[in-house]
DNA sequence: TGATATGTGTAACGATCGTTATTAAACTAA
DNA sequence: TTAGTTTAATAACGATCGTTACACATATCA
């Protein structure tokens, strides 16, 4: 896991201690988390913190890259792995409504109820925030265009579109868990969204 | 407009500051604002602010609910003052895209964008935003019921879950204009958003 | 006109901010 | 064992944070 230049006074954990940082962030957004409240989490003082990262703000742009990585959003995770597309869409809704509401992180999404607050005010950001966006329109695309090949789906189904729309619908969720407020999670209405998905032209 | 006790010195404009005070927190978030971003732009000292709002939580709050006042929704009032139903549907996610991405204010919805990150951890924030969430709900649940009374919707309409469609669409909208995004805005795009919220169960 | 009330502006408060110089400790290589 | 290297921990840096005393200016009312 963690590849320290072997046998030098026991290094701490870097991806560990990134993972910690993203949960600080994550609660208390960018400026609202303090190099102390930092440091505890991560559990190294701040001479390592600087050493490892730069700083504070370079710190903030890996926990970004690294909550954005491939394999790092359990909903894309999910929609990706089921086999039937309609199932999939179903599966990509339910996780994320668990996971904006799941206990071992503060509550909502990272980059949709925090990071979006230092758009335009933290140097590097809006980029990340645009590349996060448009690569979750890209990956949901890709799976409902392989899916028209299989003749799943109609050929004029308008693949950009309807990602677009699952990804804006997901954004909802994120900020009423955000809120606190229960998600609405009934058989019902997880069955119309993902019908409103799929549905033809 | 502004109700200052008559007559004595040139007292600021304190809805005008309290206007201005919004905007910077909307750009930076509440701990990325500091007191001297705020004086500058609200025109005044801080011993002024404090006298008139007590500290910078409580401006922050106030900030809140003034932004949460029943007129100050350009996407609900689109909505309510249309008279047909479809195109007031139409309207409201029109209004929520030139909103989000005008210019005389920061990009995205100051609740949606910024203080959902506080929600948490600044006392007060939670409370407010599950109050906006619920309240915009409510007021679109009430045209549909309206709707329904007229017969313009159908008796089995689902207010509630529409409403909730429409009001998690929005979110994505917010999102991707914070993230200085082109929000989709073709035509054909609106039509169909806006045939699902009022499609037949 | 003077006394008083109200709000402004200056300047400073202690605390905490992000950051870093410096010292101590731990392990490898010889 | 000892020299050398790498990391951790302590403590301090100047700057800025949110907040507030204090003195000055302005307008009303006696």
């Amino acid at each position: 896991m963690a590849q320290n230049k072997i046998g030098r006074p026991r290094a701490f954990d870097k991806d560990q201690a990134l993972a910690a940082a993203i949960n600080v962030f994550w609660e208390k957004g960018f400026d609202g988390a303090s190099m102390k409240d930092l440091t505890a989490a991560m559990g190294i003082n701040s001479p390592s913190l600087y050493a490892a990262f730069g700083d504070k703000r370079q710190l903030y742009l890996d926990a970004i890259d690294r909550y954005s990585e491939d394999d790092s959003c359990p909903p894309l995770v999910a929609f990706e792995s089921e086999p039937a597309i309609e199932r999939a869409v179903i599966a990509f809704m339910k996780a994320t409504i668990d996971y904006a509401q799941q206990q071992d992180h503060p509550n909502g999404c990272f980059l949709g109820s925090c990071v979006s607050t230092t758009a335009g005010h933290v140097d590097g950001v809006t980029e990340r925030l645009q590349k996060a966006i448009t690569g979750t329109d890209e990956r949901l695309v890709l799976r409902f265009e392989q899916e028209k090949e299989r003749d799943n789906l109609p050929d004029d189904f308008p693949s950009l579109q309807r990602a677009r729309l699952m990804f804006d619908l997901r954004q909802g969720h994120v900020l009423r868990a955000r809120a606190e407020l229960d998600t609405i999670a009934t058989e019902a209405d997880l069955q119309f969204r993902a019908k409103i998905i799929l549905a033809p032209v």
